[in-house]
DNA sequence: CTGGGGTCCT
DNA sequence: AGGACCC
């Protein structure tokens, strides 16, 4: 640690300082090539070595990579997929249940590596795995698979040893799937979810890439187009265009009141911040779904009578996946998609509370096929139908969906009672005051306290810690995300990496109260 | 006729 | 309830 000047270097360093700023997490993004595709295959191997498209409806949502190199592209129409390439065999993937199936046999595989697992969509999760980096005598920094723009520099605070030995962790895990499973996939591995992700498309398919942290600029910027942030969507891609911003680098330069202005505070803070590759947010474990729900589009229907077989069929195979998550919903939601005369469909939702009846059905047989509560449903569901149609005498629908949620929430009762804090008393500061914090132990805890405890206490410690403990808890935003005591004036013009600190700085004071005179709010503080 | 799901924020 | 984002 610098002593005397250090805090003078602070200063003037920013992101790309190595010697102060953490590298702390090791995140491992894992995702499944052309993942459909991939089960289709698994289902019925006479396809392996064929072009092959999974189709739903119109589209060809995504196709393997033989079909790649003869210019199938994701999300084609299958018309022109077929003008590519008429070779391309065809498979229906409008029944996920396979999909989710395998999904949730990768989920439970990833689990056994780490219990910081995140699910995005079917095909990708995100794993944390810093729990298990160890430190190691020696110096060992033999990163498994590709390494993104391969430089010589280490960072000081350890991290490319961490990210090594993640890259050898998710070297693991992808044998484990292709061993089990037969299942291919890239892993990503950096210091936070987004350029996990990020540097995992790098090599495809079925490799894996690391990123030390002294190329994670120039990997966001290799992005060149900010659509290309994951988190930048096309609303805000709009906006950014109409200021003119169309490049990487623009965006990391514009002036943050210019983006506050049209975007508003927060995303205009947390899109720039995606810019510069900083990235706080953290792997939140995936628990039981929210919501539950299927829907199905289709050629514009007039008729109620069409539109009750419409809901009868989508309320069975619901109910199916309701059933088998065996919790009771309280929420039933209806969405419609309207064909409107002028302009395109339209989009409209009602939603009402429910009693839902069937689930574990003690002695009473009511079962999941229990017809008198699915003909309860069916009347809701039209009823909600009528709000949404209203007076409209000429009516055309598009699309039908139905969903399930209102679930019994996890941490209902006493929050402090669930706390880690139970199990892991505050360590008071006067235990060791002035000794610098290991970087290994900052924040953590001691496993073998965690060994000792019966699984699901520890699997209830250990969710919290990623669920409540702070680090990346989404800022409390104030006026413009200022810390206390600074300018607001000040703050806003500062660069995005200063911002950043002094909030990550304000962020550690407000969980530890350990009070700590040398850091780098106090050159922003009004004098008083 | 651009899918069939999800999540979170406003 | 809608909108934005993700796959």
């Amino acid at each position: 640690m610098e002593e005397e000047n250090g805090d003078q270097e602070l200063l003037f360093n920013t992101s790309a300082d190595q010697s102060t700023k953490k590298h702390e997490r090791v995140i491992i993004h894992i995702d499944i090539d052309c993942y459909y595709a991939q089960v289709e295959m698994i289902l019925n191997p006479s396809l392996c070595g064929k072009p092959l498209g999974i189709k739903q409806k119109n589209l060809v949502v995504t196709c393997n990579y033989e079909a790649r190199a003869l210019g199938v592209e994701k999300l084609m129409t299958i018309k022109s997929a077929l003008e590519k390439c008429p070779s391309l065999i065809l498979a229906n993937g409008e029944d996920l249940k396979n999909y989710r199936e395998m999904s949730e046999k990768i989920y439970h595989v990833l689990q056994s590596y780490s219990p910081f697992v995140e699910k995005l969509g079917l095909d990708e999760n995100f794993v944390d795995v810093t729990h298990k980096i160890m430190k190691l005598p020696e110096v060992q920094q033999v990163v498994s698979g590709h390494t993104f723009q391969d430089s010589d520099d280490i960072c000081a605070c350890g991290c490319t040893e961490r990210l090594a030995q993640g890259s050898l962790i998710a070297q693991k895990m992808r044998d484990h799937l292709r061993n089990e499973l037969g299942i291919t996939s890239c892993a990503g591995i950096a210091f936070n979810k987004l350029l996990a992700k990020l540097v995992g498309t790098t090599h495809k398919p079925n490799q894996q890439t690391t990123l030390l942290s002294t190329s994670s600029l120039s990997l966001i910027t290799s992005l060149k187009h900010p659509r290309n942030i994951p988190g930048i969507g096309s609303a805000i891609n709009r906006k950014l265009e109409a200021l003119g911003i169309d490049t990487i680098e623009k965006l990391q330069s514009t002036e943050i009141f210019k983006l506050t202005e049209a975007l508003g505070a927060k995303t205009a803070n947390q899109i720039q911040q995606l810019s510069f590759g900083i990235d706080n947010s953290r792997v939140k474990i995936t628990d039981r779904p929210k919501s539950i729900g299927a829907e199905d589009g289709f050629i514009p229907i007039r008729s109620e009578v069409e539109v009750r077989k419409k809901l009868m069929c989508l309320l069975d195979r619901v109910l199916e996946l309701v059933e088998k998550d065996g919790r009771k919903p309280n929420q039933l939601k209806l969405t419609v998609r309207k064909l409107h005369p002028s302009s395109h469909s339209v989009r409209e939702s009602r939603q009402t509370t429910i009693e839902y009846a069937t689930g574990t059905g003690s002695s009473t047989n009511q079962g999941p096929g229990d017809e008198k509560h699915k003909i309860k449903l069916m009347t809701t569901l039209m009823n909600l139908f009528e709000k949404i149609i209203g007076c409209d005498v000429s009516w055309q629908v598009t699309l039908l969906g139905i969903s399930f949620s209102g679930y019994p929430s996890k941490n209902s009762e006493s929050p402090a009672e669930n706390s880690i804090n139970k199990y892991f008393p505050v360590k008071t500061s006067s235990s060791r005051p002035d000794e610098p914090l290991p970087p290994a132990k900052r924040g953590r805890f001691d496993e073998s306290v965690l060994q000792e405890l019966p699984p699901d206490i520890r699997q209830e410690v250990l969710e919290d810690m990623q669920n409540q403990l702070p680090s990346s808890d989404p800022q409390k935003p104030t006026d413009s995300n200022c810390p206390k005591g600074v300018d607001p004036l000040v703050f806003r013009e500062l660069p995005v990496e200063i911002r950043e600190e002094l909030l990550a700085e304000e962020r550690m004071k407000k969980q530890s109260n350990i009070k700590k005179s040398n850091n780098l709010l106090q050159y922003f503080r009004k004098a008083s």
